[in-house]
DNA sequence: CGGATTTGACCCGCGC
DNA sequence: GCGCGGGTCAAATCCG
């Protein structure tokens, strides 16, 4: 047990935009912000920032096979780890894709609740809850400030049952989500 | 009619 | 203490 967390991130889910593309992080994105950014190259290579230490703000885009790396790599940081009853809320992934719509079927239901104009974006930022009871995972979807054509979409939190359709399919371009945290909870009774 | 969305208000942390 | 920026609430509204 080298970990709290034994995440084996293997979701795919459908991206119902022909349009999509997947793409490279950008410089701006703090990836010390978050405890995974993960983005899936056109190619199909995967780029995470799981080796990151939390002084790297530039994300080094390690290449490694998705699977691989997430079945080898099972001590994933999690930057609120440090406060315990924040852990498992705290699990924060950033995407940031190429899309005209910002709405990505990931297989689950959101309700969104919320929406804000962020000061250094012409875009405004929009807040999502997962529907399901007893479940509060939140994710956050905007607009790239610099190129509108990019959606940053960020989860944050642990789902707490499995996908309402547990769809694994993909059409042309598969979208790549983590879906470690529903393990997270289920094994959480320490 | 029930659930999702909208949208301004409210709240909270932080820097000055 | 105040203002600002960002996150959330909730009442009204929309929509299936």
């Amino acid at each position: 047990m080298s970990s709290s967390y034994s995440p084996t991130m293997e979701y795919i889910s459908q991206n119902p935009n022909p349009n999509y593309n997947s793409t490279y992080v950008s410089e701006y994105i703090d990836a010390s912000e978050f405890d995974y950014v993960m983005l899936e190259d056109a190619s199909g290579e995967v780029f995470t920032s799981q080796n990151m230490v939390s002084s790297d703000n530039v994300f080094s885009g390690a290449s490694v096979e998705f699977a691989d790396s997430c079945s080898r790599n099972s001590n994933i940081k999690c930057k609120n780890g440090l406060k315990e009853n924040k852990v498992e809320t705290g699990f924060r992934v950033a995407f940031r894709t190429k899309s005209e719509l910002e709405v990505m079927d990931d297989g689950f239901r959101w309700r969104k609740y919320g929406k804000k104009m962020v000061k250094n974006s012409p875009n405004p930022r929009n807040y999502y809850k997962c529907s399901s009871g007893g479940c509060n995972v939140k994710k956050r979807i905007e607009r790239d400030r610099d190129d509108s054509s990019y959606v940053i979409t960020t989860y944050e939190g642990v789902h707490n049952h499995e996908s309402p359709s547990h769809v694994v399919y993909y059409n042309q371009m598969p979208l790549i989500i983590p879906h470690a945290w529903s393990l997270k909870a289920s094994s959480s009774s320490s």
